[in-house]
DNA sequence: CAGTGGTCTAGACCACGGT
DNA sequence: CCGTGGTCTAGACCACTGT
């Protein structure tokens, strides 16, 4: 009779029974890695993979020499994928529109250097345009573009590709926010998006940064009826 | 003179400056784990830790046999804490308040059934009530329970604690779905909140299951003004 | 100080899936 | 087929931190 092999994902399941039955109940201390490798009947490591999972994702919480506990309140994190959005048009099974309204340098509104973290007024990269899906308006994409910090951008044609797409192409970032909210539409919104004023609008805003460079702040405002999804 | 030793995110650190800096371009093979080690002078567990983290993150695509790609396009993935209400006010530095308005057993409606995969018309707990922060409205709630599914909830009371609070803390879920969306008020949600019908609020949806049972569906209408923030 | 989690190593076996 | 990533093992050292 061979033993079968112990994986980490049984491991991870069995404690996840034990804290969902609470037989591990809530701020309680669980026992050491080294406790469950004998009882599970594996090597250390195979326990370690399993619990980092756990903790990662928010059930468990683990600190040198104090040991792991049960988390008090469970925070589920649901993640949320930040696609190009051409490509979330078309995994919608929609055909994808692109239109450049316009683009140019202007010194940088106050809400976007303080963002960012730049000098008011400074001279920025200013692009405006739409994206659609089926010929209809999908999200009007209101961008702040640090030139210095993405070179090549000035040579680019943004009439063919989206400073979106051309971003994540050719400027990495390290690091960014992003917030959501919900925004009634102003009146040059609503006509951009042919939607009535005042409609209610769903928001994304983002900055980003590569280290300590800001490389673009963007707002973009979807067009009314729009869904966000993900799983938790 | 001893080796410094190799740690995994050293290594996830020079593989991600590569991505970079085009040394592996988009949609290139890079070498496999075997390689990179004997590069690295590390074993290749250590290898694998540091491109597995990368492939989590998006930058990269493994496939078994195929090897390791750079990601065409690195989605980027933003991951959103669902705390309890209560935590999200006070974690703004307000002091949180709790109405419950009404709760009482009815038919499921066709959209909360179909949703959850119940039949319509079965019975289920529904639950309205009005989180606040520093007395001010912060959002509605409105929920609908399968009481079978969250045994112990007909004896709560749910005009002390809030059923969202009840649940995380008494009935797990295996999975669920999110959907933001945004919406214009109707005229008994801006009375509740105090603001203006069709305002624009900012909507959570969330349906959640322990396995194959439903346990809840629930609406959260945020107050105008209401922004979701995370980092990238 | 001592016990915990965090990590690295060297080796091994295996599942998968291009060729 | 056979090279790739995925995983497990047994052992070791170390970083951190509660007591």
């Amino acid at each position: 009779m061979l033993e079968a092999p112990v994986t980490w994902q049984a491991i991870r399941d069995e404690a996840l029974a034990r804290i969902r039955s609470r037989r591990w109940p809530p701020g309680e201390l669980i026992p050491s890695e080294t406790d469950l490798a004998r009882e599970f009947g594996c090597a250390r490591a195979t326990v370690s993979r399993a619990l980092r999972e756990l903790a990662e994702a928010g059930y468990l919480d683990r600190r040198r020499r104090a040991g792991t506990r049960v988390a008090l309140t469970p925070v589920r994190k649901a993640t949320l994928k930040i696609p190009v959005l051409r490509h979330e048009v078309a995994a919608r099974g929609a055909r994808y529109g692109y239109a450049l309204i316009s683009s140019g340098e202007k010194p940088a509104p106050l809400h976007v250097s303080s963002v960012l973290g730049l000098e008011a007024g400074m001279p920025l990269l200013h692009v405006l345009a739409l994206h659609l899906a089926d010929g209809a308006p999908y999200a009007l994409e209101d961008r702040w573009i640090n030139a210095m910090a993405a070179p090549g951008i000035e040579a680019a044609d943004l009439a063919a590709i989206s400073a979106n797409e051309w971003l994540v192409r050719n400027a990495p970032y390290s690091h960014g926010d992003l917030v959501l909210s919900a925004a009634a539409a102003d009146a040059e919104t609503a006509a951009i998006l042919r939607c009535p004023e005042g409609a209610a609008l769903f928001v994304a805003e983002r900055a980003t940064w590569l280290h300590d460079t800001p490389i673009t702040s963007v707002r973009q405002s979807y067009s009314p009826g729009y869904r966000l999804a993900t799983t938790l």
